[in-house]
DNA sequence: TAGATTGTTAATCGATTAACAATC
DNA sequence: TAGATTGTTAATCGATTAACAATC
């Protein structure tokens, strides 16, 4: 979650992998970016700096390294930075997902606006509660876990979501490994053993709050 | 998120606050170590580093930097790690949230049960939706929005909880910010304008998603 | 005492920023 | 042409790591 930020562990650094701050950037580029592309056919890396309360330099150097070229007086192309920046960051190929776990959160990410925007479709939920299958989160119905292999298989999917407990968050993400799945996005607070060759990354909610706090706390200290 | 890490922009730095990275850091020490105190007495620097497949060096000088003194040939008092820590966190005073939108976001923060560990709790849950309203999230009754400044009086809540549509985030950030609410958390996916004295955190789900993008992706280029 | 581990200073490394030439 | 903005090289800055002395 932020950041964040901010609680994902190191994990399997892939070879042509970018920085993961680079990365970071990137991805606010996108969003900002983004928002503009109707409004404007170009944009300065001054703008989008300013934006960001980043360096203009930064920018430029970052849009370089992508292969993002600009023109001396007019700036970027709005929708090149757009395209660009969407394919290293790999948003513009659709990818599917499950999520295991259809509580609250496991809800939330089904629900979620923003996912499909980035091109994720999520094809299937799962939960083990009997008291859950079968109800309709938008357009899906919650399944058994029986029903996680058929899905994964049929649908291609490659990303596993995990908004369940802990305790049995490693073993679903144990099955999802030997189905080929090559990503987790593990919303329970533990840590998952899984390949290298799997792209693990954290949520964790009370980590990005311990951080807020950090801050609150010496802001008061301060201002007393 | 996690590491969103990681999607929160750059917000007031007050005074004394420390580094982000080192509060990141010290995040996960604490986590460790919290895991740790029932079992073993001591740690050493280099038994945290290991599991955070992080620097021993690194490890000692963030200890020294926040005051945890260890002993040569001992190492660190397992609950004094825990405590400066915790205290530098900001976590070992209890403070009191509000949740502002219930759906299914908001419920699941409600309820998520790694709040209370870190000293929040949630006193209030709000939402303008007439069927939303008065229906239970764990002890919590879901209340009309004219209810947020009394509760906010009465209870002294320093931090508002904002998992609503983007279009009233804003509203809702500027009421909570007049009655002196210290820090937002803001999940819709809007930048929020605050003044300089509100700590503001985003948590951008997409974000974190587009990262993880990226890494699978590269990891597919490189494995096929 | 010998050995392990801390704590700190110095060296390296990388990332950010500044300067400026290239160019439309 | 003049001026604005890119693109890149060089300089600075800070963060990480290595080395080692201090010490229980």
């Amino acid at each position: 979650m932020t950041d964040g930020t901010d609680s994902a562990p190191e994990h399997n650094p892939a070879q042509h992998a970018l920085k993961r701050v680079l990365v970071q950037r990137l991805t606010r580029y996108y969003d900002f970016v983004k928002a503009r592309v109707a409004d404007s056919v170009t944009v300065s890396s001054a703008e989008i700096a300013d934006f960001l309360s980043a360096d203009a330099t930064q920018v430029r150097k970052d849009l370089s390294v992508i292969g993002v070229r600009g023109c001396p007086r007019v700036g970027y192309i709005t929708r090149d930075v757009l395209e660009k920046t969407g394919h290293v960051l790999g948003i513009d190929v659709p990818h599917r997902a499950i999520v295991v776990g259809a509580g609250n959160l496991g809800r939330a990410i089904v629900l979620y606006p923003g996912l499909l925007e980035i091109g994720l479709e999520v094809v299937g939920v799962f939960d083990n509660d009997p008291v859950k299958t079968g109800a309709r989160i938008g357009s899906l119905r919650v399944r058994v876990p029986e029903e996680i292999e058929p899905v994964v298989r049929e649908n291609g999917v490659c990303l596993g979501i995990l908004s369940l407990p802990a305790a049995s968050a490693q073993e679903v993400a144990d099955r999802l490994v030997s189905l080929n799945v090559r990503a987790l996005w593990n919303f329970a607070p533990t840590t998952l053993s899984a390949p290298a060759s799997v792209v693990v990354r954290y949520e964790n909610i009370a980590n990005g709050l311990a951080e807020l706090f950090h801050y609150m706390s010496r802001l008061e200290n301060d201002t007393d």
